[in-house]
DNA sequence: TCTATATTGGAATTTTTATTCCATTTTTGT
DNA sequence: ACAAAAATGGAATAAAAATTCCAATATAGA
């Protein structure tokens, strides 16, 4: 026994835990461990994509030399350390489960609670940075023009997005801009957008799993020329089709839920938008 | 020859120009291909990271299927797809300046817009942030006790709060949690409460300027010892004395609007953390 | 300098992963 | 409604990758 293998017992399983490892190891590290440390650091983008085969190439050792590394730290192999740098550029929290199981065996509940907020916490800064990359400013002007130009803004969403919708119609109420919240009470949503024309406009939200209604509703005001202004989360949501103009915002999930975060943060942006320009002119 | 592969002749090599290919070809995709392209456009970094397998059981379709549509795109198999996933992915620091810079010099309507939006986003940022270090994980777990002995939740929050409320009754009814939100349509507000016993729980949010109704009601039901949760933006709320446990959230404003973002998080984490809690015992 | 111990290189092996092939189902055109 | 073509699912196969093992080399302590 006593072989150069940790105790496999604080293994980092996030990026920063690793470098601090790895820091703290450099002197006692044998040569071509050190070598391969240093590389990690360095290309931590080459770590997460390459196989073992390339990387070794590139760091300049043998392959069976990175097992040993990954090994030597405590994971259970090059795979398992790999998955640390891939979820560095995922953004995303190391195997969240795992963290949550231990936390709820270790210590009391309240621990638990406070790393479920956290992860929401966690999945609504990710979609808003995410969004700030996303959304392209002149799309988000066409969108604000089209709303501004519009008689009434008819406000379509259903289902999960049903409360960014709400609180436009909150919103645009505060403003003085003059929206009407399709809430398809008694199934009169037809009945609700049936007098929008050409000089309103739609503001319609939907993500997959695409709720039918909202597609259809749409498509339906489009029908009639009503412009359709769309926030969705793919070029393939069926709101595309109909949109004059959509914006894609990808939220973040944490377990079975996503954020919502990001579309509030747009939806804002447009309300406040669009009141500026009718100000304007 | 002739067969279904495609001519092979323009291949995109960026993530853009995949983008805008599968974006052109949409209409013309057989369904389970359709359906792939859907998903590699809104899980893009699955795409990067995945396996053929693993990315095939996401997206619900057959490992085969997955190779079949790499080569009906042009490319020599999945393999070679993905590898642009994961350039995009390398890319993806240098991208986001060149998007900054540009919005800088383009024009004045969009960089407003834009900025709008970074308002938006950066005051829902600095709102998660300080929830984290506000609420205090002991309260968070004692509001999930409460809210996980109830038969029934009720779910209380007007106006402003609104959509909060409105999501918990989404995400109480996906977990398999009996809840009722109380929209007080047709003025009916204290009516729907009034079935509450001391068995079931009471969910109020509300923040300043506090909507009478949401404290009325509440009030009322504490009178039934009707247990109530309540998130609130200060101590000086009037649901303070009524609340059996509350948990104060302070939203950050950007011009006249306030953030709701940390009070989702907060809700998200209520919701699963009762489910789980009740699956537990 | 010599020996015990740790480290390293490289081939062999095992495991994982991508790809192909064919039978079955679905769609399209007449 | 029918035949032909296209699309799909799933098992079989090929390819690629990670891991292990052992001999060779280097290092440290006496």
């Amino acid at each position: 026994m006593g072989s150069a293998e940790a105790v496999a017992t604080d293994i980092p399983e996030d990026f920063d835990g690793l470098r601090t490892l790895l820091l703290s190891r450099r002197e006692a590290m044998p040569k071509r461990l050190k070598q391969i440390a240093a590389f990690a650091l360095e290309h931590p983008e080459d770590m997460a994509f390459g196989t073992v085969a390339g990387i070794a190439e590139h760091a300049g050792v043998q392959p069976s030399t990175l097992v040993r590394f990954a090994k030597s730290l405590g994971y259970d192999g090059f795979s398992h350390l790999q998955q640390i740098f891939r979820d560095r550029l995922r953004e995303r929290f190391p195997d969240y489960r795992e963290r949550l199981r231990g936390l709820r065996d270790s210590e009391g509940h309240h621990v638990h609670a406070a790393s479920l907020l956290e992860g929401f916490t966690h999945a609504a800064a990710i979609s808003l940075e995410r969004m700030q990359a996303s959304v392209r400013p002149e799309e988000l002007s066409r969108a604000i023009e089209t709303l501004a130009k519009a008689d009434t803004i008819y406000l379509l969403g259903a289902r999960r997005v049903f409360p960014v919708i709400a609180y436009c119609a909150y919103a645009f109420g505060k403003l003085g801009v003059r929206a009407i919240l399709i809430d398809h009470v008694g199934q009169l949503g037809p009945e609700q957008l049936a007098i929008a024309s050409k000089r309103d406009a739609v503001l319609a939200i939907s993500f997959t799993p695409y709720a039918p209604v909202t597609a259809d509703l749409a498509a339906a005001a489009a029908q009639r020329d009503v412009p359709v202004v769309a926030i969705t989360d793919s070029a393939f949501s069926p709101l595309v089709t109909n949109a004059d103009v959509w914006l894609e915002v990808a939220e973040a999930d944490f377990g079975a839920f996503r954020s919502l975060s990001a579309s509030f943060a747009l939806a804002m942006a447009l309300a406040v938008g669009t009141a500026e320009k009718r100000a304007e002119g």
